[in-house]
DNA sequence: TTGATACTACGAAAATCTTCGTATATCTTT
DNA sequence: AAAGATATACGAAGATTTTCGTAGTATCAA
């Protein structure tokens, strides 16, 4: 689970997101489906594909005319390591704190507050038996 | 409670924290709780300072020889103001995510948990009150 | 076949962010 | 008062990110 892979910018993850939504897709299509709430041209989306493919953010296909660009890592790696850098520099590292807020600002529904509990009761049971550490 | 505050970059962030942990601060203190992460001459974070001034991210005294600076806005007014974009183009906007990953890749202490159990019951009641809710 | 259309490649301008050098003024010390 | 240390101001170089124009090719339709 190494992943050197950069940081992807603002533009890049935008366009990460659309991969991972819906899959190998051509530039064309990433970049209509940007359109909804971007408005640059289209060689400007085909040259920040580009550019991430040669940074291995993504990986493509060429052998058809319109080449298909694919997300390279998943979804959860990449939000792993925004987030820990995210609580790094926005939170001072408390990702406790972090949480608290996110709870704060949002209305969760019910079930999602049930998940939340749910996550907190297995962690309260891991606590306790930590004696010797398992699996991860 | 309106805030058309810039978002800060990242190492205006950096700035802001010392400002904060410490409270109103001159060029020079803010420079060297920052060098123990960071490793630029003193003229760049005075630059830095200056633009956040104009920004309107800092307020400074300039009464004395050397100036005063103290963050603008609170921290956490900062803090959610970036949560709120780092939700949009990080996890789709959904907040639920964001926590749930943050949990879990955090191990929480007891105590903090117990500050989560208890949010989340408040959150329970709240909901409740507004909607006509069931319980859990 | 020819012209319109769609695609990639690529250089480079534009915009933003970071860094520093230098000029100048003010304090401190001797 | 002179020398040295310390401040701010500010222009501008560097680095990074974003944007686009243009050229060259392939595809398609009539």
């Amino acid at each position: 689970m190494q992943s050197n892979l950069p940081k992807p910018t603002e533009s890049e993850l935008e366009i990460l997101q659309v991969l991972w939504l819906h899959g190998p897709s051509s530039v064309r299509h990433v970049h209509e489906a940007l359109g909804a709430g971007r408005e640059v041209g289209y060689t400007t989306t085909l040259k920040l594909m580009q550019i991430m493919a040669e940074k291995g953010l993504v990986r493509r296909n060429t052998e058809a005319r319109s080449h298909i660009y694919e997300a390279a890592p998943a979804e959860q790696e990449v939000q792993q390591q925004l987030l820990q850098r995210f609580v790094d520099t926005a939170f001072r590292g408390s990702a406790m704190s972090l949480v608290m807020q996110a709870l704060g600002q949002h209305q969760a529904g019910s079930e999602e507050l049930e998940q939340i509990k749910a996550l907190i009761r297995q962690m309260e049971q891991d606590q306790n038996n930590t004696s010797g550490n398992a699996s991860l």
